[in-house]
DNA sequence: TTTTGTGCAAATTGTTTGCAACACG
DNA sequence: CGTGTTGCAAACAATTTGCACAAAA
């Protein structure tokens, strides 16, 4: 992804400090989830599809298979230290859970991302309740627009 | 998809003044196209997948290939009387134009979408944009979040 | 009769599943 | 050693493309 604005910390401060919330969730730590850790950790939170986390590991390492590696994002999500979005068509784009949620904002025309804190998105969540009862969340699927780039004057 | 909300009135009277719409662009009246015209009509402005045109179509007639239903489609599309929409996951839906575009609300929890007429959107986007720079449209890809039957409380 | 459009088959992309071998604890 | 994990292959779902044949205009 091409996205704009800052990353957060993530919340873990090495791989094996990952390792060990993991292992604590029962996992076992193999070389598949240090291969998978060490792709999202160099991407400093900025959302990876699979194809990328395969590719990134295979520069330096042996073959890591995509089917391991959605595999094992999913246990990492359900385990808590990994989320996905989907950002327009294309693959789901996964990240290691930062000090807090982002939420993003996608731009159909030029497909670049913005992340955001939720806090910036309040305002607009408050509306949308007020106006419809929904509850949005951006976390799993952006705000979709045109940026101001993009936008027509 | 469940949608609920009402579905606005379509932009043509009939199968026949949709084609002729088409003729207009310079398409052919096939019987393909009939078919799909006549499952689009029958939705009454929900939007419905290529599997469910195809299925509409078997049940009276001969078969309808889907990759017929989709290059058509996205010629309709391009003539400007459909357009589709991506509510989470799963395959993309399509919808006859009607009066006016609407915008989409989609619950993650249910599963359940609900349309709604672009003025209704109108102080969302307004916020979006003096908050982001952004100019949201919420025809193609819906606001997702949970519905209030799924929201927590 | 000349295009345009069709059905069918096959390719593509993104993701999931079955399974025997493997390796973590 | 026993079970969680892996890679590989195959299955899947949604969509696209190539092509010879059918059918609008």
């Amino acid at each position: 992804v091409t996205l704009s604005a800052s990353s957060p910390p993530i919340a873990f401060a090495d791989i094996d400090s990952a390792m060990l919330a993991l292992r604590a969730q029962g996992l076992r730590m193999t070389m598949a989830r240090r291969l998978i850790l060490r792709a999202l950790f160099a991407a400093a939170g900025d959302p990876l599809a699979v194809e990328a986390i395969v590719r990134a590991a295979g520069e330096q390492d042996g073959a890591l298979d995509a089917a391991s590696v959605y595999r094992n994002l999913e246990a990492f999500e359900h385990a808590g230290i990994v989320r996905h979005v989907h950002l327009g068509h294309g693959p789901g784009l996964y990240a290691l859970v930062g000090e807090g949620e982002r939420e993003y904002l996608y731009c159909e025309r030029c497909g670049r991302a913005r992340a955001a804190s939720p806090e910036e998105f309040d305002e607009v969540r408050e509306i949308v309740a007020e106006r419809f009862g929904y509850t949005a969340r951006f976390t799993h699927f952006p705000i979709v627009g045109l940026c101001a780039d993009c936008a027509p004057r």
